[in-house]
DNA sequence: TTGCGATATGATGAATTTATCAAATCGTAA
DNA sequence: TTACGATTTGATAAATTCATCATATCGCAA
């Protein structure tokens, strides 16, 4: 998948998280891991992108091994190359719900000091 | 941390990817899930990294709310800013044997086939 | 073969990231 | 205050990614 599998480890896992690195390719692969298969044309409905604009998304997806395809006629469908993947973004939902968290607590906190004298 | 927190919510989830996009960032993450905190200093010496080479990716990590630091005199400390992140590299270590498992069985696969007649 | 729906690829400019070096800043001892 | 170790920031060129439009390709029915 990498040609002659010359790359180093790190490299690949960061070619992972650069796939994972575009909120419509989130979408994409959210998509995926709650549907055992998706068609292009139904992600294209859900996330309204354009067919091509998705497309280069899909991609990218499957140049760094996120997902596989599969065409049937001229349907193509797209799954997760690994339930991994699924586990990954499981992860990084509870990260961001951490983050959002904090990120409030901090505002409310800001929020509660004393105001500063104006500066005009 | 993001200002006045008005970006979506995907833009800050693949935010969190970007962090662990780069092969240093992610040898950094791992370095404070493997202990409670390190400081800049250590981690130049597990790197190999140049400071400001190290500082420029430590201020990414920092960014995108991946890590926190501390400065202690003139030393500055790191560590991870939640216990989420160790698990997103777990889950990425297992996707990441699967695809080299995979892509190992491929490369089998492939090396079991017939020779193809030379073009020259 | 032609035509068409579905999808992928090519091309390109703008935006962002990466790599690298120079300079600034921080904290502290003397 | 000066000097110094530790670290960060600024700047910049090269590389890569993103956004978008045009074109090509695929599979199939007629």
């Amino acid at each position: 998948m990498f040609g002659d599998g010359e790359l180093p480890l790190y490299e690949i896992k960061a070619n992972l998280f650069k796939g994972l690195a575009h909120p419509y390719r989130i979408r994409v692969l959210e998509i995926l891991s709650a549907q055992d298969e998706a068609s292009v044309a139904q992600m294209i409905e859900i996330t309204g992108l354009e067919a091509s604009h998705l497309s280069q998304h899909l991609s990218v997806l499957r140049k760094y091994g996120l997902v596989v395809s599969e065409r049937r006629a001229s349907i193509v469908f797209y799954k997760l190359a690994y339930p991994q993947v699924a586990d990954l973004l499981k992860v990084a939902r509870q990260l961001l719900a951490q983050l959002v968290n904090h990120s409030s607590a901090q505002r409310a906190a800001v929020g509660a000091l004393p105001q500063l004298p104006s500066q005009s």
